[in-house]
RNA sequence: GGGCGAUUAGCUCAAUUGGCAGAGCGCCAGCUUUACACGCUGGAUGUUACAGGUUCAAGUCCUGUAUCGCCCA
């Protein structure tokens, strides 16, 4: 093996050779409980970011495990069309030739996105190869192919054909930069620093009697000034008796002159302002409310790309923000301008270019989801779909609960444009999945298709079953369907999840999938969210460039805690690199003292209980402790405690104590020892890839076949998913806690050993001379066989043991579990620091332990406490006494000497 | 305005059923040790945001306060 490794060479050869032997592939035909995961598809239009790293990689590590635990598993990939955005970055195109789409006109813009989409569009695809992504690649799946396609019109057609779908005229949030509605989900509010302006409604002259006791004029508060052109009322509160006066009377709007009439309504808050408010109903969803209740005129003022119209009289042409300044102008030169303070208010903002969202009525499709919601609802009350973590699941049902109709229509081009037809000849109007030739009604062949085309979500909410094969039978379908985990991020909850599932539960009559697992938001250092114009993205295909994709996965699965936004920088992925070296330089140290036999199959365990040391029982047990918290917090979805599991098994267990114990066998001379630290060298470290694989495939994939655990044709993928060793295999190595215990326990003392050395300033390298007393257990005679590893691992230059008595003369010592380790320093002992040293620890303990007699004494502790924490404490109070004893006896030789 | 979450070592975060507060990074000291300096050995670092309460026992449960973040209106 090279003494360094080189993750570029191997990455991208890897993943060729498993999709050419058809790893990925997901076969209904083949045997094995069915595991599926549907790919939040990205847009087409998207690169790979962070937030697609840390989503697929969860995604990939579950699909891995599953796999390897003999699930028939299948990860099905795909895009979405993405109708707004990619409309949006073909017109720029357009617009550097000087062209705008409807100078193509819809064919031929048509033409270009496609065209478009199939030169650039799957940049993503194979970017999730880099990230090492075992989707099924023959299934991918694009929104706006020929099947997805027919799901659409299929599902269109049922909703329309049972009522749901219906066409009407009402407020809806619009873009006028993207010059399309857009549904609630898809504007998103933001508080911003605004101005509330006061503004006189002078009221008018009337023939009516007490005009004498009426005001000059009615102060109405507003944030949009410039909608004031489109008001035709003032509503005050029913019972507001401070306009009590104004009833009957009529105002007259500044400005234009139109006759305003005044309208009691309790939506109007009396304590807000002066409590009395201009109505828009053309231009705010609570005015249209009230205008419907009062039958007001319905004045739009402005047109689609938001530039005033016509009914603004003389501002028409002006921009809606050039009118605001103008109409405050003109207000201010007429005295009608009262004031104004500023005023903190969210404004909704197009999630897709940013731009203030306008209010504006229109003609809009729109669903029903009422009727959809209640199933769905149900679902997730009945724990039939699972959230992770829980907490989501209030948030969706809070949304379920009040959820509101749904605007499906968008004013572009790019997506399925509706499938309702209307005749000219005789106005029937009716939705079909095929474009018909004439009139079902009439049989005129004047058939017009409506212009609109749907919300792309409209695709994505069909696609755990449309990708499937929906509306056909598909055995996929049948296979694969519910699915079992959906992978994604809290932001796309409403947008996605929920309506997956009411479409589920509609068109394919079961849940789309039985667990949610929302993960966190990715952010740089400062926790801010990573975005182009701030300039803090982090690349994950720079950072594979780097690191690696392993150490790119490795790293995200540490620091991923469980629904917890993750704050990264470039140093964090130093993380998994450095895990990655460690795991080569495990493999070249193993390697380097002998290599297996591909031929021979992966290492097996079938060890001789006789000659199993201490030590490789240890690791066995780690080992299995091991297996056993992957496999559970992997059914947890607790990816960072596999991940930390993992390193700490690795790092901290296996290349900390075991590797430098085999050091002493395998350079020594003993070729039966030799050969069984061999044997459990090689099993752990297989098994352990095994572990890491979900995680870390690439680099486990190469190892594995660098150490000779398979053949050309066998891989670390495929390799069943380790199982916690069972009674019987733990008998047979004649496993027992005792064993397990010491190793514990020797470790301890070799640290308190090391930590003597470094307190009197000796180099860890420096061989120094070692005393230990030894207590009279159990232990005593396992530690005296374990002199050599003790020996080669304290670095001593001698080491003594003593039962009985305490060194002569007196050294300085460490007290530990097993006994006492001293550093033999004969002469070189300052025994006034050694008195303070230990005289600290001997405080200490004592303290512990009055601590530890108050709660044994306590009668309400004994009496009301768990007895597993009674022995707890019992078994703690037994160690510190023993501690204090032996600290004793070391003080009073100190004290003797001087 | 309503809801949710967070607040633990210098930083980023763990701590499962309430039972001795931990890890990584950073920091300090030492080390060309026969897999690895992307490493090894040792070390320092805490009023668990604040104020109450429940309990034999609270980082963990309850109430309130403060600050920050997110969602919804």
């Amino acid at each position: 093996m090279d003494k360094r490794y080189d993750p570029k060479a191997i990455e991208d050869a890897w993943y060729a050779r498993w999709m050419e032997r058809g790893l990925f592939r997901g076969d209904p035909a083949r045997a094995g409980e069915p595991y599926a995961v549907m790919i939040p598809p990205p847009n087409v239009t998207g690169i790979l970011h962070m937030g697609h790293a840390l989503n697929n990689t969860f995604q990939d590590v579950l699909v891995r495990w599953r796999r390897m635990q003999g699930r028939n598993a299948v990860w099905v990939p795909g895009t979405d069309h993405a109708g707004i955005a990619t409309q949006n970055v073909v017109e720029r195109a357009l617009r550097k030739e000087g062209l705008s789409r409807e100078d193509l006109g819809r064919e031929a813009f048509l033409e270009r996105v496609w065209a478009w989409k199939n030169t650039h569009g799957d940049a993503i695809v194979g970017q999730l190869k880099k990230l090492g992504c075992s989707c099924d690649w023959d299934r991918l799946r694009f929104t706006m192919d020929d099947g997805l396609s027919e799901a659409v019109a299929e599902v269109f057609v049922r909703l329309y054909d049972k009522g749901l779908i219906r066409r009407g005229q009402y407020i809806v949030n619009w873009c006028p930069r993207c010059r399309t509605a857009l549904s609630d989900e898809e504007s998103e509010h933001r508080p911003e620093r605004g101005r509330l302006w006061r503004l006189r409604y002078p009221v008018r002259a009337n023939a009516s009697a007490d005009e004498g006791d009426r005001p000059a004029y009615v102060v109405v508060a507003t944030t949009r000034p410039e909608t004031m052109l489109g008001d035709t009322a003032v509503a005050v509160h029913p019972e507001d008796e401070r306009y009590r006066q104004l009833e009957n009377a009529t105002l007259t709007l500044p400005l234009l002159g139109r006759e305003l009439r005044v309208i009691r309504d309790d939506f109007v808050d009396p304590s807000f302002g002066t409590g009395a408010v201009k109505v828009t109903p053309a231009h705010d969803p609570n005015d249209f409310a009230m205008g419907q209740r009062h039958e007001l005129a319905f004045v739009n003022v402005m047109n689609e790309d938001g530039v005033m119209n016509e009914e603004a009289g003389p501002y028409a042409g002006l921009d809606r923000f050039a009118c605001r300044k103008a109409v405050l102008r003109d207000l201010e030169k007429a005295g009608l301008l009262e004031g104004a303070d500023d005023h903190d208010h969210a404004v909704g903002h197009c999630y897709r270019c940013d731009t203030a969202v306008e209010p504006r009525l229109s003609v809009q499709w729109f669903v029903s989801m009422k009727p959809l919601a209640e199933p769905a609802i149900e679902a997730v009350k009945s724990g039939r779909i699972v959230f992770t973590p829980a907490r989501w699941t209030k948030v969706y049902l809070e949304w379920m609960e009040n959820i509101r109709d749904w605007c499906i229509s968008r004013q572009i081009w790019w997506g399925h444009r509706i499938p309702v037809f209307t005749c000219q000849a005789c106005a029937h109007e009716w939705a079909a999945k095929t474009t018909p030739a004439t009139c079902p009604k009439c049989g005129a062949n004047e058939v017009r298709q409506e212009e609109d085309v749907l919300d792309t979500w409209f695709s994505s909410w069909l696609w755990p079953f449309s990708t499937l094969g929906w509306p056909a039978k598909t055995d996929s379908l049948e296979r694969y369907y519910p699915t079992h985990d959906l992978v994604t991020a809290s932001e796309i909850i409403f947008f996605w999840v929920a309506r997956m599932i009411m479409a589920g539960l509609e068109f394919q009559g079961d849940i789309p999938f039985r667990n949610v697992y929302i993960h966190g938001t990715v952010r740089d250092e400062q926790g801010r969210k990573m975005s182009k114009s701030l300039g803090n993205v982090i690349d994950p295909l720079a950072i594979i460039e780097t690191y690696s994709a392993d150490a790119l996965r490795f790293s995200l699965m540490m620091l991923a805690a469980t629904g917890q936004d993750i704050f990264l920088s470039n140093e964090k992925f130093e993380i998994g690199r450095n895990f990655g070296t460690k795991l080569w330089n495990v493999a070249r140290y193993i390697s380097l003292h002998g290599a297996r036999d591909a031929a021979a199959g992966p290492p097996a365990c079938d060890f001789d209980p006789q000659r199993l040391a201490p030590d490789d029982l240890h690791i066995l047990w780690k080992l299995g402790e091991t297996i056993g918290t992957c496999t559970e917090n992997l059914e947890k979805r607790r990816f960072s405690d596999v991940a930390h599991s993992l390193y700490e098994f690795v790092w901290g267990q296996f290349c900390d104590w075991y590797i430098e114990y085999s050091k002493n066998s395998l350079y020594g001379d003993d070729p039966q020892r030799k050969n069984t630290v061999l044997d459990i060298l090689h099993y752990v470290f297989e098994q352990a890839l095994r572990l890491l694989h979900p995680i870390m495939p690439f680099i486990t994939e190469e190892i594995w076949h660098a150490m000779g655990y398979g053949n050309a044709d066998q891989f670390v993928m495929s390799a069943p998913w380790p199982a916690p060793p069972d009674q019987e295999t733990m008998q047979g190595w004649g496993m027992n806690k005792t064993a397990v215990e010491y190793v514990e326990r020797k470790h301890e003392l070799m640290r308190a050993a090391r930590s003597l050395k470094a307190d009197y300033g000796i180099a860890d390298a420096q061989e120094a001379d070692y005393t230990v007393k030894i207590e009279n257990t159990p232990w005593a005679g396992m530690l005296e066989a374990d002199r050599a590893t003790l020996q080669t691992g304290l670095r001593a230059r001698s080491l003594s043991f003593l039962a009985e008595s305490e060194p002569d003369p007196v050294l300085p010592g460490a007290v530990v579990r097993l006994g006492t380790a001293y550093l033999s320093l004969e002469g070189l002992i300052d025994l006034a620091a050694e008195k303070k040293r230990l005289t600290g620890q001997w405080e200490k303990v004592t303290a512990d332990l009055a601590k530890t007699n108050a709660k044994l004494n306590n009668i309400a502790f004994v009496s009301k406490a768990k007895p597993e924490a009674v022995r707890r404490q019992e078994t703690r109070k037994e160690e510190l006494v023993a501690r204090q004893e032996k600290l004793k006896t070391i003080l009073e030789t100190l004290e003797k000497m001087g």
